[in-house]
DNA sequence: TAGATTGTTAATCGATTAACAATC
DNA sequence: TAGATTGTTAATCGATTAACAATC
């Protein structure tokens, strides 16, 4: 039976490894939890707290091998193995992802592109054809991607998202402003940028407060 | 002196608005914390709680007024005012962001596009033209936007970020993946998709280790 | 007035930080 | 061996939940 982790902790992963990243590119061999702590503003207790989760990767007197920890961490999330993701809406958003390489050099391919609009079927985005929706469940059920990147209006969203579930999707990638409600088995990701620009809002208005105050 | 808000509360702010808001385009005069509650799938203390942070938005034995909440929160959240928003980077997030019209609904105004790619500059995006980065001091020197959101290449990030916070910026929708340090009365708001796709990786890997013990 | 539900205090729970023995 | 730094336990801090008096 495996310990379920904090989300705190799992939200904190991939910024440990994007700045292992950082030091491996400078070849930086080894780091402690200190120094790395003072880089990263946290403390280097979380980090050892963080990391003992999982299992000991550092070593007592040296610290942690930065390529290694790198590599376990990968683990750890997932991303030492590729991901196949499939946009479900070619709308800005999901255009934007479809063209956002990055992603591929994490491992996650995107490897087709839904939508309903006829005038948009059968053009390319980023090498990627865009095709109806009506293969949707077709292409789904043969080549069972990873994830869904679900990129469609919101009145649409859990409507699709119930959809691609019941046809074999076990992970959804939410751009629309809602709430999906799916079965456990079903894993979710949002992302609100609405919401995000909502508290960008809170936060300068709270900074304006603290200004006048002075 | 007012008090600081936990950013776990802020977090959550965005989302009741967003129940509200349905609930009162559903013409729901009135509701209690606990049939919101149940809809939100989080406690009714915690509902009451977060929103005493801010004052006592309901009534006893009445609940809360939906419309009335609705605008209170609206306010706290600052988007009782508009704000205009400049976009820097016309890449595909970037353009993306421009014709996400939901913005505007919220009262967040996209009032220019910067780029240095000479091939992007003077098309359109929405019906706002791309403007070269060489007018970008003159244009936040003079029309003071609210915002600048952030979609250039992670290298050009931090520096850019500098310019426009010298220039006079006080707010930025950070899309780079990496970390800005500017001077304290500047806001940021990160929003980092890779790292968003990172935790739906670790989730799916965690779900399917959860369904082999089984 | 009786019933309902808030606002708020107190109790609990969980996450972060500090401390230090273990060990490289 | 001495010094450094981890892994881990204990202490602290903060956030969530429960309880209930106040009050509409």
């Amino acid at each position: 039976m495996q310990k379920v982790i904090s989300s705190a902790v799992i939200k904190r992963l991939p910024r440990y490894y994007r700045y292992l990243d950082e030091l491996r590119k400078k070849d930086v061999v080894r780091i402690s939890s200190k120094e790395l702590s003072e880089k990263m503003n946290v403390t280097a207790s979380q980090i050892r707290q963080d990391l003992n989760n999982f299992g000991g990767f550092g070593q007592q007197g040296y610290g942690y091998n930065v390529e290694y920890l790198y590599n376990e961490i990968g683990k750890i999330l997932g991303i030492d193995l590729p991901h196949t993701v499939i946009i479900i809406g070619a709308g800005n958003i999901g255009r934007a992802i479809a063209n956002y390489d990055d992603f591929l050099r994490r491992g996650f391919q995107i490897t087709a592109i839904f939508d309903v609009n006829p005038e948009l079927i059968g053009s390319e985005v980023n090498g990627i054809r865009i095709q109806s929706m009506e293969h949707l469940r077709e292409y789904i059920e043969e080549t069972k991607p990873d994830i869904a990147a679900l990129t469609v209006p919101k009145e649409q969203a859990p409507s699709v998202a119930a959809d691609v579930t019941a046809w074999g999707i076990h992970a959804i990638w939410n751009f629309a402003p809602t709430e999906l409600f799916l079965s456990g088995d079903v894993v979710i990701e949002n992302v609100h940028l609405t919401e995000s620009l909502m508290r960008l809002s809170y936060k300068i208005r709270a900074q304006k407060q603290k200004q006048d105050e002075e």
